[in-house]
DNA sequence: ATTTAATATTGCAATATTACGATAAAGATT
DNA sequence: AATCTTTATCGTAATATTGCAATATTAAAT
């Protein structure tokens, strides 16, 4: 059919996947790593930043936003756009557990 | 038009990207998950582990094999899947990086 | 050599994503 | 009020993903 199956994976699962998913395409990389560059709120030149068209870049960030990796406030004509730390902490919690596990119990078969 | 720009962005970002559009499937996260739970290379049961019919569930190993994410081996009849550690290295290096300088940095901005 | 078991591939339908032109919406500027 | 600037939404085309039944492949077991 070719519908995700959500229903049939954790909460957790859903969770990573979702953020993972957000973070699937590299203009999404590249929109965090400016905001994370910048050091700061952006509030315009993300577009003039990205080799892609205005409205595709704001569908981009529309999918950062409800993925909850960032968030955006009005501000002026503007808005302002910042990465939700939360989000990112859950990311590198996740990969942190997952290594430490890995290099913990080194199992000898690969 | 719907093909993802891939060439517009750096090496690291599509690179990044990759990893995390592999991830970016709640039954590719189990999968890893199952992986790391039995400390081991698994030769069979995923499929029985999983709510998906075999095929998918091959389509969706093959996808973790593309990405990095696994190595796979043929071993006997069956074939032995295991996390690639440099890939999870990777991610952690990545998310830790980001999240590193996001506390340093502080912005007073959001 | 046949059968069995495990995994992969093919083909296809349903759905989702990506990208952008055109247009709308909303606050700032004149 | 008219205009400019910035961001969002709509509509649509191109492409990709998801899922599975059917079938193929490959190696072990009989």
């Amino acid at each position: 059919m070719g519908a995700t199956k959500t229903e049939h994976f954790t909460g957790k699962q859903n969770a990573i996947a979702g953020l993972a998913k957000a973070l699937g395409h590299p203009a999404r990389v590249a929109i965090i790593e400016y905001l994370i560059k910048v050091d700061a709120c952006i509030c315009g030149d993300i577009v003039n930043e990205l080799p892609l068209a205005q409205p595709t870049v704001s569908q981009h960030l529309k999918e950062l936003k409800n993925a909850g990796l960032i968030k955006g406030e009005v501000e002026g004509n503007a808005i302002c756009y910042c990465i939700d730390e939360k989000a990112i902490e859950k990311l590198q919690n996740y990969f942190g557990n997952i290594s430490a596990r890995l290099t913990k119990k080194k199992s000898t078969c690969c």
